[in-house]
DNA sequence: AACAAAGGTGGAAGCGCTTCCAATGGGCCA
DNA sequence: TGGCCCATTGGAAGCGCTTCCACCTTTGTT
């Protein structure tokens, strides 16, 4: 049953040609007659013959692991869709550039977290780590793994980090501004947001990018009231239920994520309001829930899974070209606004819930 | 920058001992004076140290690797809770236990999955595999790992498969009967049930045990109607639409997932129908749409992440033991019957979103 | 006090693979 | 025909670590 496993000396034996040459042939190295890699590839199949990653890495000394870094606290659900867009993608990536991915996923109040982060390159000894957030913008950590000379890529980054090293993500900012466009096409004028928390880098940006359009339309700051959620659903819940039942209702509530917003949404059904008629609700993000809530929800996708793919490519583009560095900036991937019922008053889909 | 990593020779050297010595050290060996230890312990320090992972698998003979091996189909959505929450379960019992975690995602059409699966046991060399739904059910699949004699876990497997090896999940007969008792208390007598897909055998099981508490509290079968749907929360709109518009329209509706009572919900809103006094709603798995609908639904918590984790400790126990087979036979996970208000209407939450 | 049984330490042999380098044999040129 | 280049192939040296064994101290035992 469990007889050992052959090895390549066992191939070589078999074939009656040396170890050399069916590495050979297994590595698609030439100079190799084609006579002879025949055989040899005959005696793989016979044997049932299969490398061992371990001892090849060990002997030609890249692993082609690349690890890509969750965080996630224990109290807290994980966000789940985010980790799982940016790990298929980046999976993807591997399978087709023929590398092996490594999740790993650490708490970011672990007091050894940055050992263990440490310990991806200099113990598992991969080829270059991807961070996502809240880690990627955590300056410390940023500078462990590049003081340790590891190819870094850092999702989502803030500007602290791309001046250190690559990072990935959509251009918040412009994803702010594409969003306000839309909202002003609708013609609203009384438009109120849902902040992210504070210092969430992201959610800054889309809020500078939302402003930056309203400015460019020539509309006083004041049209603009700002909320600060926490990204919950219930947080938006509380928050747009005084928006909305507060003085000088706006005709539009913008939220940093689509989970607030399916909050807000809900508030505006408890206040009998029609969607989007008397108020038009919009999120980021794209995640499962936009399409899910009633009505479904205007929002900007983000390309969650190209992030994770572009993120692979770039560490290896790196590792192709022997540096141990990548570019520092950052890599803007292309997002989508998403118009759906939420906000757009000329959809013929029901715009009420009951 | 970037100077040769040191090896254990050089801590050997550093420390002035033999290199046998420093691998008892850091493997917490026994047979070493604890002056020694400490000296070696401090050039490990000084020189930052690390083992090197792949060469201590090559000489030592075990990975200490584990994978969970999830199945992505390239055009739907994953199930990205279920999947991360099984992963985030069995990477903290990896962590606890000191082993790795290796988490790959293989599309059920790959006309390579076999032996992409057989890799991970043969050229990774991990000590055990995790499948989950729907490889989990695969028999041929389950076949292939098992005759290369590696450990193998199913997450939530049926009878077919926990016939050959172990299988953890949460019994699923058992959560259709809690269910059903609920909704009995509640008072329904005219129930209607919406399934998932034919052959899904998680499903079949929440029908089966479903049935079988309405068959002891005497109901005549014809209580229950059943629908198929297909566990998306479409389906559960149109299915749920056809009940509540219907004929005789059913006082409960008791959904096989969480997507498809949200649907059913929403189908509800639309007909105008209180939820629960006209239609009290049920879903199962507690997911996170379960708390974002309104109302709040009821529904069985399936222990995702302790899953995750038994089935970690299943093979470590094996590995510990030197057992290259676990033992046949599905374990069950204890679950929570969620009550909330799309049931229960002595809630003094709102019952209807207007 | 003489001897056995632990306790401590170093030497050396691989684990399975890649890769540098030397060796072989033809084909080709002048 | 002699010399040279190149396509093929094999030999052998490690990659960094664990572990079996042999050797030398210490202890504990009558």
């Amino acid at each position: 049953m469990s007889k050992k496993r052959p090895t390549i000396d066992d191939v070589a034996a078999h074939s009656g040609v040396a170890r050399t040459t069916v590495s050979r042939v297994i590595n698609n190295g030439p100079n190799v007659r084609s006579e002879v890699r025949e055989r040899v590839m005959a005696s793989v199949a016979a044997l049932d013959y299969r490398v061992n990653a371990q001892a090849r890495m060990l002997a030609g000394g890249s692993t082609g692991l690349i690890a890509l870094v969750h965080a996630f606290e224990l109290d807290a659900e994980p966000n789940s869709y985010y980790h799982s867009g940016l790990e298929l993608g980046a999976m993807r990536a591997c399978a087709d550039l023929g590398y092996g991915l490594h999740t790993s996923t650490i708490s970011p109040a672990d007091p050894e977290r940055y050992s263990k982060i440490h310990d991806l390159f200099s113990r598992l000894r991969c080829i270059g780590i991807i961070l996502s957030p809240p880690f990627s913008d955590d300056v410390t950590m940023v500078q462990q793994v590049l003081a340790a000379g590891c190819p870094l890529v850092c999702i989502s980054a803030g500007e602290a980090v791309y001046a250190k090293t690559a990072s990935v993500g959509m251009d918040d900012d412009l994803a702010g501004y594409a969003l306000a466009q839309h909202i002003l096409t609708e013609g609203h004028r009384n438009i109120a947001y849902i902040d992210g928390p504070q210092g969430h880098i992201s959610a800054g940006q889309r809020l500078v990018g939302f402003r930056r359009c309203l400015a460019e339309a020539d509309l006083p700051q004041t049209t603009l009231r700002v909320a600060i959620g926490n990204f919950t659903f219930r947080s938006g819940i509380t928050i747009a239920h005084d928006f909305l039942s507060g003085a000088k209702r706006p005709s539009a509530l913008v939220c940093a994520n689509d989970d607030m917003a399916a909050g807000a949404l809900l508030s505006a059904h408890r206040l009998g309001l029609n969607i989007p008629d008397d108020i038009a609700v919009a999120g980021f993000d794209d995640t499962p829930v936009s399409e899910i809530v009633w009505p479904p929800l205007t929002t900007v996708h983000q390309p969650i899974r190209r992030m994770g793919a572009r993120a692979i490519e770039r560490i290896v583009d790196a590792a192709n070209r022997g540096q141990r560095t990548l570019a520092p900036g950052f890599e803007a991937i292309a997002f989508k606004l998403v118009q759906r019922a939420s906000t757009a008053s000329n959809t013929n889909a029901p715009t009420r819930m009951v």
